[in-house]
DNA sequence: TACACGTGGAG
DNA sequence: TCTCCAAGTGT
């Protein structure tokens, strides 16, 4: 289909491009299986820049598969705080316990075992056997599909699963014999510095020469791709929680459930406004917004009430925009018979305690969100 | 197939 | 400020 010269030639100049342009990367610095594992859990639709800091504390507070597998989960999630896409660290950690029962800790190479793990998908599975064990197997991500689709001129959407089978198979007629480890990394490193989505630096890339997308004036119009879909608005009244008493100082946080949005992350306690979008913060009176909080924490079980205005906060997700409206609340320290369930002893000193009471300290023993530690930050630093 | 699932950097 | 993302996977 393509000309076996172009592809010969493609191959050639990019491993030799490769081999003289390669970046220093901490999980470059070894072949062990675990670490490019961990790298490219870490780098699905992450920044390498962002990345660098987390895989250094990952690999120094869990330094093979089985510290992993046997680290409490909470610590797992503390050390992807910030990251994003939790669940990534949570199927992580399962994979982990995995490897560690059925392949006695040792990275499995097969296709079918590899595949097999929790949260490894065939990206993953493509660049953890060619990277790590150098079997030749197609690591197709976002950057080999531009790459490709430019090189060879291929005009399908990428967001296509069949455009994505597609390069795989291509990518296979082009790993040069014992090389593809290095042909792996070569492609998205190129994707990465050279054949870059906007403003791609042609005249410094290796293979400029037989680019079809070049010859046709095309290298910035491709690849193509479906546009995603904006975030749709949430609007929500957040509540810092106020102790007395014996919690005089701290603020009530809450867990999130083990399925969702930050699954198993600890947040303030919120409460959406209206789902469906139609109402939003601006509309909503002060005292009634305050009314409906203090409404929405007693019908939780928290006896508290809003108190006054503290702060207001953005925060984007893919797929949900979230307009948060802060308010500083007071709790009622009344031991009567409606008392919530929480203030008895053997409620929240429970590990599995829904609720806690925590200062600036306690922060580092609990997982927060990017949203939560920004307004947490700006609490406690008031 | 389409949507859920985070975050911060770049232009 | 806004838009587009960046080494995808699970359901």
């Amino acid at each position: 289909m393509y000309n076996t010269e172009h592809k010969r030639y493609f191959s050639h100049e990019l491993l030799d491009w490769y081999d003289r342009n390669k970046r220093d990367l901490p999980w470059r610095r070894h072949r062990d299986p675990y670490y490019i594992w961990v790298s490219e859990i870490m780098l699905q639709q992450t920044r390498v820049d962002t990345v660098i800091p987390y895989f250094q504390r990952f690999i120094e507070r869990f330094p093979t598969i089985e510290a992993l597998a046997d680290a409490p989960e909470d610590e797992v999630l503390k050390c992807w705080e910030g990251l994003g896409y939790y669940s990534r660290a949570r199927n992580l950690q399962q994979a982990a316990r995995q490897v560690k029962e059925q392949y006695g800790g040792m990275m499995p190479s097969g296709k079918d075992e590899v595949a097999g793990l929790k949260g490894v998908g065939p990206y993953t599975a493509g660049a953890i056997r060619s990277i790590a064990f150098n079997i030749p197997a197609p690591a197709v991500d976002g950057n080999v599909m531009r790459v490709l689709s430019r090189y060879f001129l291929i005009e399908e959407d990428i967001m296509k699963v069949r455009t994505r089978t597609h390069m795989e198979e291509l990518v296979m007629t082009l790993i040069p014999e014992g090389r593809a480890s290095d042909f792996s990394q070569a492609l998205m490193e190129l994707g990465a510095l050279v054949c870059t989505p906007k403003s791609p630096k042609c005249l410094t890339c290796p293979v400029m020469h037989h680019c079809a997308a070049r010859f046709e004036g095309k290298e910035e119009q491709l690849p193509i791709k479906t546009k995603a879909k904006p975030p749709r608005p949430e609007y929500r009244l957040t509540a810092i929680v106020e102790g007395s008493g014996q919690h005089q100082g701290k603020i009530l946080v809450r867990r999130r459930p083990a399925t969702g949005l930050l699954a198993g992350m600890w947040e303030l306690p919120h409460v959406t406004v209206s789902a469906d979008g139609s109402a939003n913060l601006a509309s909503l009176p002060e005292e009634a917004a305050m009314e409906r909080l203090t409404g929405a924490l007693r019908e939780e079980g928290i006896p508290a009430t809003a108190a006054s205005y503290f702060m207001d906060a953005e925060h984007v997700f893919s797929h949900i925009r979230w307009h948060m409206r802060v308010y500083r609340c007071q709790y009622q320290e009344l031991p009567s018979a409606e008392a919530w369930v929480a203030e008895t002893a053997a409620a929240y000193e429970a590990p599995e305690a829904q609720y806690q009471w925590i200062d600036a300290q306690d922060m580092e023993r609990y997982a927060f969100p990017n949203v939560f530690i920004r307004i947490l930050g700006a609490y406690f630093a008031s």
